[in-house]
DNA sequence: TCACAATAGTCGTTATAACGAATATAATCC
DNA sequence: GGATTATATTCGTTATAACGACTATTGTGA
């Protein structure tokens, strides 16, 4: 069945175990699925990571956000958002300023430019998404989701 | 279901699609992830990448492989073996020579220190997924695994 | 209230990744 | 067989990521 995977990889041996196969796996097909957003992204200028952050932005609102919540709910984790604010804010797509309650805090917003080419972008990937999943239809997708959940929460347990 | 991936990555709103929703679900999972390997590998001073390649090397053997081999069968794609090469030379882990029937291209081979070290890994290695992925059972597995590769397929073709 | 710890970001530095151009060698085609 | 094209890798450069140390601000407890 995933004789096709294993042959991408070109894993001539068997894998050692089950969970190292589907580790192997998960791993590659992510990694793949990243670097097709990221060919789609590149033509609008935008890296997959701070696409996710202006969808994050855009979620917050007008109110903003705290980088330190941006961190949290990136789908790829960035130690430095000081930084890939800098930039995006050079880009014109964000803005920054200070916390009026708490001053340490900096609140960044999406800028009017930034949804501008989120808008534009939505339809885009839309597509790619049907493009790359809309094949597996949705019973299939349920199974994934539910499987991934599990894995997931393994994953995010500080345990290991 | 997912409820609990959904408040990993703080989404309020409700996903866009089921493709989407599984898209980020499958990047948050591999991130994390592949987060907590390269937690594991530091303790060794390896990336990712490194071990990647290092297991690529100790599978082709004592014939060694070339460079674009090397970067066929990486999991996560790297465009520059050469400095990855470099790198894992300088850590006594590889060595590099010229193919003597194409001189375009270069053979890595692992060093003796560098399957001592994947020696001291392999059950570091095996521990590891066990604790990540164990508690899943085998029919889980089994399911992710099939529906991995029917995404991965999809992700893999260039027709997106 | 004053020291001390905790929190939120910033920034200097080093390491690695990404992008192209360049080099060297091999294969192919008049 | 010489020009041309394709292949394999290297390397210069720029961008981004990772790791810590540092600053500013707030909370806390004697």
């Amino acid at each position: 069945m995933n004789a096709s995977i294993q042959a991408e990889i070109k894993q001539t041996k068997p894998f050692d175990s089950l969970e190292q196969e589907v580790f192997l796996t998960l791993l590659w097909t992510a990694d793949r699925m990243q670097w097709r957003l990221s060919e789609t992204l590149k033509e609008h200028g935008l890296s997959p990571t701070q696409y996710n952050a202006l969808r994050i932005l855009r979620g917050a609102g007008k109110q903003g956000l705290a980088c330190s919540e941006i961190a949290e709910r990136m789908i790829t984790r960035d130690p430095d958002i000081t930084r890939l604010l800098d930039r995006m804010g050079k880009m014109g797509l964000a803005q920054r300023k200070r916390g009026s309650q708490d001053r340490r805090v900096v609140v960044a917003q999406i800028t009017n430019k930034g949804l501008d080419l989120l808008k534009q972008l939505d339809p885009v990937l839309h597509q790619f998404l049907q493009q790359l999943l809309g094949e597996m239809g949705a019973k299939n997708l349920k199974s994934l989701l539910e499987l991934l959940g599990k894995t997931g929460s393994l994953a995010a347990r500080a345990t290991v």
